[in-house]
DNA sequence: CGCGTAATTGAAAAGTATCAACACTGGTGG
DNA sequence: CCACCAGTGTTGATACTTTTCAATTACGCG
């Protein structure tokens, strides 16, 4: 559930040891915003090292966390392509390193760099597999089940992502939350 | 919800009046299966006339369904993109015409028709964007939100999609959407 | 008419959220 | 060194929502 994709964040690294003015690299301490929610987007953003949360805050005040990106992972690309607002807002959970590329850099590449573009199809396409898999089942299945099976994705999980935002990326509260991970242990310690 | 993409459609048809050897018309009936789940993918499919939808039978044997695609809309592309496994099955809902692109043809048209492959990358960060925007509403507003959400969207609803379809779309069970429904009848004619 | 599929409904059971109180932690300032 | 604070996590009781199950009705079609 962590995503991360070596082989892009292998390319971009490349791509900044030839051209250094086009790809730049920043610092983000935890809980710092790289995007807000409803803002422009004027770069594309690859994580260079860290772990970040992409996330929406709904009218009613709850925040849905869509993924957690890790090394590789790209974001702010759909807004870039399509020209519209962010609709997540993207924040730093570790300290992060940042590659960013300012959206005509982007276009210029997406164009002129047939590697660099199929790299991006092939970013895009799995994103949206791996979100219509993770709905569908979400969508699906009972919360025990759902927490399994993130626990088998990232084991080390509760150790990294506060309870807050393992709720919030299951869409559930912190109470049951809590319930299932304590019934879970009542399951495994006896047996 | 039924998403429609005039522009790419537009540009299908104009190219195929160009090139017809690459961009194969089909026809399928109401029921009639275009995709099955977890199978190879030859084609890229762009809806010319009618409604599909995208659905997806989880172990548990429930189904959910992730989108229904009308006009212009593409799909397969994720798996010709990546060169994996169909991760939804897609059936004809109405008597649908369907343009077939074999996976050749549209990566040599991704390589070297830069309209086609900036119409492919947009269809895909919308397809992101709107999934992902569905996805929180889903997991942060009760059903009734949904639901009138949906109706919102598309108000012939229940004429053109079955009742057990729109609950697999909602990922809900048809006794609660026949709840639901019934409970907005209620406040709507007497008030 | 008779069949199969889709839709409807009620009652009981299961699942989940809400609310409110309390515990733990690390950092800050008196 | 302790008191305090804010943020995070924990827990129980209760109310609400949703599913499950089963029985029944409605509809389209050969």
């Amino acid at each position: 559930m962590i995503r991360i994709n070596k082989e892009l964040l292998q390319y971009i690294t490349e791509l900044r040891s030839r051209r250094e003015d086009c790809i730049i690299a920043e610092k983000y301490d935890p809980g710092e915003q790289v995007i807000g929610q409803e803002k422009r987007v004027l770069s594309v953003h690859i994580v260079k090292k860290g772990i970040v949360k992409c996330y929406l805050t709904e009218d009613n005040g709850k925040d849905f966390i869509q993924e957690f990106f890790g090394e590789g992972e790209i974001f702010g690309e759909i807004e870039v392509l399509n020209g519209t607002l962010s609709f997540c807002a993207v924040e730093a959970i570790t300290g992060t390193d940042i590659y960013r590329i300012p959206r005509e850099q982007f276009n210029l590449l997406l164009q002129n760099d047939k590697k660099f573009n199929t790299l991006i199809l092939k970013a895009l396409a799995t994103k949206i597999r791996y979100t219509g898999l993770r709905h569908s089942y979400h969508q699906s299945h009972a919360i025990e089940d759902n927490f399994l099976r993130l626990k088998a994705q990232f084991p080390r999980l509760t150790g990294v992502i506060s309870k807050r935002d393992i709720a919030n990326y299951l869409g559930i509260t912190q109470r049951s939350l809590n319930r299932v991970i304590s019934e879970l242990q009542q399951k495994d310690l006896p047996g």
